[in-house]
DNA sequence: CGTGCCTTTGACTTGGGTCAAGGCGGGTGG
DNA sequence: CCACCCGCCTTGACCCAAGTCAAAGGCACG
């Protein structure tokens, strides 16, 4: 992935900018002609429906691209957000297709890019509609922090920029089910929160965690209840 | 979408294959080097995760693309099935890359395919996460003639090619709750079962079917309870 | 040191899951 | 041609996970 920004780099010398907390990268229904690669921070994709549904439909993170999902209908269709401080080089679409056009690896990694928010996407929705709220609190954490090991982040100490009402709309529940599913995992000693406060959560043991999710807590009477 | 089937006849003149339901056209883990443009038939992508789970994760249909979720890993991430016979065309990978490369209308071709899969698993994660099960179902409805009228097909009379289960399954709910709001979306008028059994639908109103997935029905004390 | 947002927690309600009992229809074999 | 079977679908009764509503505590910033 490094390898990839590295070769974005040498082929296109894009320009970047650094943007903060609340910055919208880009608006539902604007016209499409420009992608970003995140070289820094945390987005989120906002979906909007006719009637006023909201969905968080996708993070990203460094190394993640933004402004696919605009392609088919030359317009963007989400808005997005940038959750911190951040970096992203901004790539006019014609120069990078135009690339890929030129240099096979270049379009190697732009497909790769496109695969990977398939499957991701994917991902959301089995998570959705296969587990029940604990497990899903579980696995995005799991996500979150196998995410940020494969980016060379830290992985044990995690730092969620959104707040429970956003990460309830993310995993399809309600910001006091959140809540409480977290309570439940702190209690449980899954994860512990930080001194920094509720939206700093620690992972002491990612293995443990991982095996939560799949099989439930180990049936031995030990835990507590609700 | 059909001018794009002719581009790609004539530049990659891809070979076709018929096939039969249930038919595998590629299985989770096998290699990835080939993808699949859909000219006929309904198909199915399952994921499994590790733990058993299994998720139909998206219907693809004429004009579609099968395969593309298998770039970023090399290996497809899931099985595409079909749900009844059809007819796809064969297009090595490499050979598609090369076309991108010579031809920037066939790139533009692949991307927006890639583009809009991205924009269609978010739809779906949009619709599990913000609707209730009654209004799910009406959607999935909706989406499925309308993809069927942009194709070219008749989009009052839906056949659908799967069972309850699989539809539950795809929507995130039990298979006796897809039941349930079947029954209940008949018995207030806004589709009908066909002759052919229960798993033909004909929608007398797709405006009136639309206003009832944003709004409910219309609250006039009209309608049964439960 | 207040004011407002975010978060937690409790009590109650409910949509949809679970379990169980038929019903329907098409295919097979007697 | 009929009887039976098997897979799919529907419907009802019951229950529970998660939603809703409400109250209060914490934290951050002016």
């Amino acid at each position: 992935m490094l390898e990839a920004m590295r070769i974005i780099r040498d082929l296109i010398q894009p320009s970047a900018k650094v943007v903060r907390a609340g910055d919208m990268i880009f608006r539902a229904a604007q016209p499409f002609n420009t992608v970003y690669l995140i070289n820094a921070g945390a987005f989120k994709l906002v979906s909007r429906s006719l009637d006023g549904r909201e969905q968080i439909v996708s993070l990203k993170f460094r190394g993640d691209w933004l402004g696919f999902s605009g392609i088919a209908q030359g317009r963007h269709p989400c808005d997005a957000v940038a959750m911190d401080t951040g970096n992203i080089s901004i790539i006019p679409y014609d120069t990078l297709t135009e690339a890929c056009a030129r240099h096979p690896e270049m379009m190697a990694i732009v497909h790769e890019g496109m695969s990977t928010e398939i499957t991701h996407e994917r991902q959301s929705l089995m998570s959705v509609c296969t587990l029940a709220s604990l497990a899903r609190v579980a696995e995005f954490l799991c996500a979150w922090a196998r995410s940020m090991h494969q980016r060379g982040l830290r992985a044990d100490e995690l730092t969620l920029r959104m707040t429970r009402a956003d990460l309830g709309n993310y995993l399809g529940m309600t910001l006091e089910t959140v809540s409480r599913c977290l309570s439940r995992l702190s209690r449980e000693g899954l994860i512990r929160f930080g001194e920094r406060g509720r939206r700093q959560i620690s992972i002491p043991d990612l293995e443990r965690l991982e095996q939560f999710v799949i099989g439930g807590l180990p049936a031995d009477g030990q835990t507590a209840v609700q």
